[in-house]
DNA sequence: CCTGTGTTTTTTGTATACATATATAGTGAA
DNA sequence: TTCACTATATATGTATACAAAAAACACAGG
């Protein structure tokens, strides 16, 4: 049992923990869409494992808020509402200022040459169609400002709030026409930082996240059919 | 078998439930100590439960960073280093300011009067030894200011930040010394939300932090030997 | 044709069983 | 005495078994 599973736990890997990871990448990619229930003994044979690690990889689901529980029914994808998401983006919104005003005191050099080499690979695949990549860019960009703060529980936390778009993030990018704008906001950002101008990040970061934000409840409003659930 | 359990179940609750609240209470009581092991047929038996709503509570306790997993050896209590703990108070500090920011724009007026009391009673309550009931209402003072920010991702993160520094709130409020300096400081945030003034709230605010960080780390420091482990 | 009730099925919640890995203790030899 | 090796005990990781609750279904009666 449970070949394909085992085939990678070369280093140690418990069951659950795959599973958990499984399911989560399964969730923010959209693969199970809000509303779908999560049965344990479905899940324990199609992923070929006993329903004990399934139970465990939902109960961490469900302390994440991917998952809701219903009372003797079981999981079920959590839907995020409109309002859901202004709260996250709101939130996001002053952490990514504050990570970014620590950035400005704390960047190492080689950080900061990180986050130019990041931006420069923006800027290179930003006319492309290659939209995978143009998100892992992005991430890549954002993670070396996060990693810049030397805080821990901040990196945590952002981490947790960005995954929580996910399933929106890449319609977003999907928008070539902003490719333009998020280029010259992470070139400000990035010279920014440089500089230590704290000011100058701030505001820049500001206007980052709000575009992104727009750009977002935007896409959602036009196609929002599967994605957002009315409870 | 778990008679003690079942009898607080009057409405439906899981055992992983209770298992899980038991055990983080626990843990943020200090009852359970850092590094201390949690074994799984122990707690069973002390609970009355079997392993299985008792692993299944670990898991949530392993997500929210109270314990720690050692590979084919089981949980342990989370150790808080000094970094954490500023960390923690770093990313709050910012979260804080935000919550109070907002609720000069968002508070309603049953929340100010209800703000207003927790600051009443908390006057009453300084100069006594009552230090559990004088938690209680600093939490309810803090609780009001959140529920006003209208933002239940920011309060959820919010009362896990706060929850992370349980261990070591009952002995800062222990310090008396420190009560009339914590009344002015709500008396001043009071009033800056009152009359929709940011700027002071937010200064306020940051300063109740600061001198919340500094007590703390004080207290560690004398009396770090429990509580803090190198790890 | 609809409705109410009893039965069956499905699925969760909990307990237990089994295999394996790690720690521990004990024994023997150098 | 100390080191090494083996046997044993203990605890985790996973699978399975069992009970109970909820949903689905069928059937009888109006």
């Amino acid at each position: 049992m449970s070949q394909e599973i085992n085939a990678v736990m070369n280093e140690y890997l418990p069951l659950r923990d795959v599973v958990f990871q499984t399911l989560r990448q399964a969730i923010l990619r959209g693969e199970l869409e809000p509303g779908e229930r999560l049965m344990e003994i479905h899940l324990a044979n199609r992923l070929g494992v006993s329903r004990t690690p399934i139970r465990e990889a939902i109960r961490k689901l469900e302390l994440e808020g991917l998952v809701v529980m219903i009372p003797r029914r079981g999981a079920i994808v959590a839907s995020i509402t409109e309002k859901d998401l202004k709260d996250v983006l709101e939130v996001r919104r002053t952490l990514e200022i504050m990570a970014g005003e620590m950035a400005c005191e704390r960047i190492t050099p080689e950080l900061l040459k990180q986050l130019e080499e990041a931006g420069r690979e923006f800027m290179k695949l930003k006319d492309t169609n290659d939209f995978t990549s143009l998100a892992e860019v992005d991430v890549k960009f954002h993670d070396t400002i996060y990693a810049a703060t030397d805080n821990q529980r901040l990196i945590t936390i952002l981490n947790n709030l960005r995954e929580q778009m996910y399933r929106y993030r890449l319609e977003y990018l999907k928008d070539t026409g902003s490719h333009e704008r998020l280029n010259c906001e992470h070139h400000e950002i990035y010279e920014g930082i440089k500089r230590g101008d704290k000011a100058a990040v701030s505001a820049a970061i500001g206007v980052h996240i709000d575009n992104q934000r727009d750009a977002i409840l935007a896409a959602i409003r036009e196609n929002g059919k599967g994605q957002m659930k009315a409870e």
